[in-house]
DNA sequence: TTATTATTGTGAAATAAATTACAACTTACA
DNA sequence: TGTAAGTTGTAATTTATTTCACAATAATAA
């Protein structure tokens, strides 16, 4: 029976459910059709446990000899972490890290597509960059309205990160992926994840040292 | 006084601390010497009281009427979080994202150092790419041990991924900082991080669609 | 001097996430 | 048939992290 409050699963089940699925999508192209939890889990580096009580919290059931049937689980994490009509993605800020976050995404996932970069230095906007048409800024609200876009990544320069937050919210984006090193505040309904590389870094430094 | 257990913060704390140390060189640029718990608090989208347990945590005492004392808290910040030494890190892999990588950290921390990249593509090695000078993946464990490497950044193709995991582990690494969309396993003893814009962006999109 | 306000420091409680322990089921095969 | 091995599902516990509640302190102004 699917869990009643599927919109309360945690965020470390829905980003495991993520990598699920990709993982899912590998071994279907290996012709599997099973898989087990201990299998999962070892390819996630995971408790075979953690994979279970995950697909427990979205409902889905295996069986104790077969396990899990991969296509019938990829379909039930589509459900749930996918939007019905697809989410279209705006990324603002096309310099190397923009650039490379664009092309390696492209095509990557039908439900989610990067549909519009902004920049504001002319050598950039008005033509198409890694598959992408790149607007200037003043365009931004226009082009996230007709497009609508739901979602925002940031990978402008520490300095523009304010005010190319400030654009996208009042263009009425309702989710921000920062990875500028620079955090930002978002008002209540609207989603923020941030990953900072020098955070990342410092903390792995930190970690290594002790 | 300073904690008994440093070594024992949690993983959290030690991510904002190197985000207050960042926001701290900026308040101190501004002609600002002191800061309290709400400004740190405002600035980085958390609540004051969460401040103050992070500092708490490290030892540090402000007080109740000037609150923080900026450069002491960035030293103490700096003795926690940064090696005495200075780590030494390589990137794997010099595609878009490997360069955008390198390019957007080279200088940013005296403590950090990208001293090598590698990749086996000969338009790629046996150059200097971005600052750093790349080599092919041959010669990685000759390298990594000359140039006593602690720290390895993945930026590689996806089936690379446990390749180049297998030959920074067998050169000994102590730390993994994985932006490639495949799962690795770290043996006791080595730390990993694991970012996936996929998975970010596919956390995001199910946040949004609830 | 005393009340008021603003701050830090921290024990205790609440919340989030991972792990343990184990019941129940299925298959293989002695 | 019975039992051993391997699996899933989940309640209970443990661990990690955040938030609440409030005591203590310092500055300010009545």
């Amino acid at each position: 029976m699917p869990n009643k409050k599927i919109e309360e699963l945690p965020g470390k089940t829905v980003e495991r459910l993520s990598q699920y699925r990709r993982l899912l999508f590998n071994s279907v192209e290996l012709g599997k059709t099973n898989i087990y939890s201990h299998e999962l889990a070892r390819m996630m580096n995971l408790t075979p446990v953690q994979v279970r009580r995950d697909l427990m919290l979205i409902g889905y059931s295996g069986s104790q000899s077969k396990g899990y049937v991969i296509k019938d689980l990829i379909s039930l994490i589509g459900k749930i972490i996918d939007s019905d009509t697809g989410q279209r993605i705006a990324i603002m800020g096309m310099g190397n890290l923009g650039r490379a976050i664009t092309s390696y995404f492209t095509g990557k996932r039908e439900k989610l597509s990067i549909v519009a970069a902004f920049d504001n230095d002319p050598q950039k906007y008005d033509r198409i960059i890694a598959g992408v048409p790149c607007y200037h800024i003043n365009k931004l609200k226009e082009v996230v309205q007709k497009e609508n876009i739901g979602i925002a990544i940031l990978t402008v320069a520490p300095q523009a990160t304010h005010e190319a937050t400030k654009l996208m919210l009042e263009a009425g984006v309702k989710g921000i992926l920062n990875y500028t090193s620079v955090p930002v505040s978002v008002p209540e309904g609207v989603f923020l994840e941030e990953y900072d590389i020098i955070t990342s870094l410092e903390k792995l430094a930190f970690l290594v040292k002790k």
